[in-house]
DNA sequence: GCATTACCCTGAAAGC
DNA sequence: TGCTTTCAGGGTAATG
């Protein structure tokens, strides 16, 4: 399940790899992901180099010139390999870039929840899924001032909010869990019951724990590896994620899980006020 | 307008 | 052992 960390940890690889590289093929399954691939998507791009990767909350933007930009989302079980021309298509492999030096970056698929997307005539941040993203917690422009004017607006639980991609971009399941222990908020808190203090404490929690997160190079529990393959390191330091029944680092009550929103909560009732 | 719920999908794990 | 059911979750459309 990618989040912003493994999102900006393939992005920074990816830089690296790909930039400067011109397309000289594109095999697609057919297959629809969230959303139909665009029809286009192949004719488009052949022939066309890419000439900036970015990353936008948990999506990837490829820039190709001159101003046409791919659009990925990894949804919760996409991935991505970049590796020597194979010619043979893996199980659920939806789309396949060929490079003109006879390499290609296979995106991979299971659940097909992701998104591959075309856009052109427009600049990055007025592509339509970017335009409605929240603050991203490594931009300067978030701030614990910021959070909490818009907390104050919202009834919600603080776990819903978090998750909520225009109001924070990036964050999933295991960093909501972690930011929120990392800064001892109850995760069934109501968003206005939030003071300017818990406010602070919040969004210096999930700086320090998305930041953490990009430094350990992702979490991977089955579904993350870089386009190398490897696996992240993060696993080994979540506090509350996937820990139900194990005991608290700080206290040593026993973390427990519970259910918001349809997706798994894991906290310390203990220090999460 | 906002909050909540249901749905898409498939592999893994649990239950029988 | 093998079949069936349940669960996992990101994003979004539908519903309240």
């Amino acid at each position: 399940m990618p989040e912003m960390p493994e999102i900006e940890t393939l992005a920074r690889q990816l830089r690296r790899i790909l930039v400067g590289k011109r397309i000289a093929q594109i095999r697609l399954s057919g297959l629809p992901l969230r959303k139909p691939v665009p029809r286009n998507l192949a004719l488009t791009l052949r022939g066309r180099t890419i000439h900036r990767i970015l990353r936008r909350g948990k999506y990837l933007v490829v820039e190709f010139e001159p101003g046409i930009f791919l659009l990925i989302h990894l949804g919760m079980s996409g991935r991505l390999f970049y590796h020597p021309l194979a010619g043979i298509e893996a199980e659920h492999t939806q789309a396949v870039f060929v490079f003109s030096d006879s390499t290609e970056l296979e995106y991979r698929d299971h659940r097909r929840f992701g998104l591959l997307a075309l856009y052109e005539g427009i600049g990055v941040d007025w592509i339509p899924e970017v335009l409605s993203l929240g603050k991203d917690p490594l931009s300067r422009a978030f701030r614990g001032e910021w959070l909490w004017e818009l907390l104050q607006k919202s009834r919600t639980e603080i776990k819903s909010f978090l998750l909520d991609q225009r109001k924070v971009a990036g964050l999933g399941n295991i960093y909501v869990c972690e930011s929120l222990f990392a800064a001892g908020i109850d995760p069934k808190r109501r968003c206005f019951t939030l003071t300017m203090d818990d406010s602070l404490r919040l969004a210096e929690g999930i700086r320090n724990v998305v930041k953490s997160a990009v430094r350990h190079r992702g979490t991977s529990f089955s579904d993350f590896m870089d386009s190398n393959g490897n696996l992240g390191k993060n696993q080994d330091f979540l506090m509350v994620f996937q820990k139900e029944d194990v005991k608290c680092v700080r206290c040593g009550e026993n973390i427990r899980r519970i259910r918001q929103a349809n997706r798994s909560t894991f906290y310390c009732p203990h220090c999460q006020k």
